[in-house]
DNA sequence: CCTTCATATGCGTATATTAGCATGTTCGCA
DNA sequence: TGCGAACATGCTAATATACGCATATGAAGG
């Protein structure tokens, strides 16, 4: 199999932790579809600045993202490919488990 | 793209929030190479039982594993494989991005 | 230089996670 | 029924996270 060991196992723990909150999880989506910089993910989900700021670091430090200075703002994109990917394929997999689930059991 | 509706992100969310720990990771992949009871992975992997089911009770509620009562043991396994899948994405990578950095960096 | 826009950081607080240890519970078997 | 094995649960302390709010830094332009 993969090489497991615990250092990678580690890492890989990191970057799950680093998905695992729904705003940051929509900030890595958003910037699957197009790169943006942090006042466009402001108004597009709607949260307070320093609070995306606080969620970017949090991706950056995780190198999921980076960002390019672009004038005054900054723009950021996924670091590589394997992000959107793996989050792609979390969405998949709650949605398929949605649907084996009897009509209206997920609320 | 896919359906990104908040229930499904927030889904999403909770599914990395329960495979970023590198203790329930290293249970998912143990399982992903085969069945096991919770005896069976304290051995392994060297952890007191009582924290191992706890792990899994937190795999078990985010419907990761599932278990099958076996005699007096209890046996568990993946509930599917999109979470192999997810999983063995996230070692890859890691192991790529770690191929990218300079010798030594991981230390 | 001074102002303004874009982003980042600091701090306090509420809440969540992890782990260790002791104790329940359930099952199989003599 | 009584005992031991296999798991689960409860409780507590230590630590980490997410958030709101105020404020600081950095770049552009006049």
């Amino acid at each position: 199999m993969k090489d497991s060991s615990p250092e990678t196992i580690g890492a890989a723990a990191e970057l799950f932790k680093a998905m695992a909150n729904p705003r940051r999880l929509a900030i890595l989506l958003r910037l699957s579809e197009e790169r943006a910089c942090v006042h466009d993910l402001v108004r597009r989900l709607d949260l307070p600045q320093p609070l995306v700021s606080q969620h970017i670091r949090v991706l950056r430090t995780a190198r999921l993202i980076r960002g390019e200075r672009r004038g005054r703002e900054i723009v950021y994109s996924l670091a590589d490919h394997h992000v959107a990917h793996i989050a792609s394929d979390a969405l998949t997999h709650v949605a398929e488990e949605d649907a084996l689930r009897p009509t209206g059991t997920h609320t």
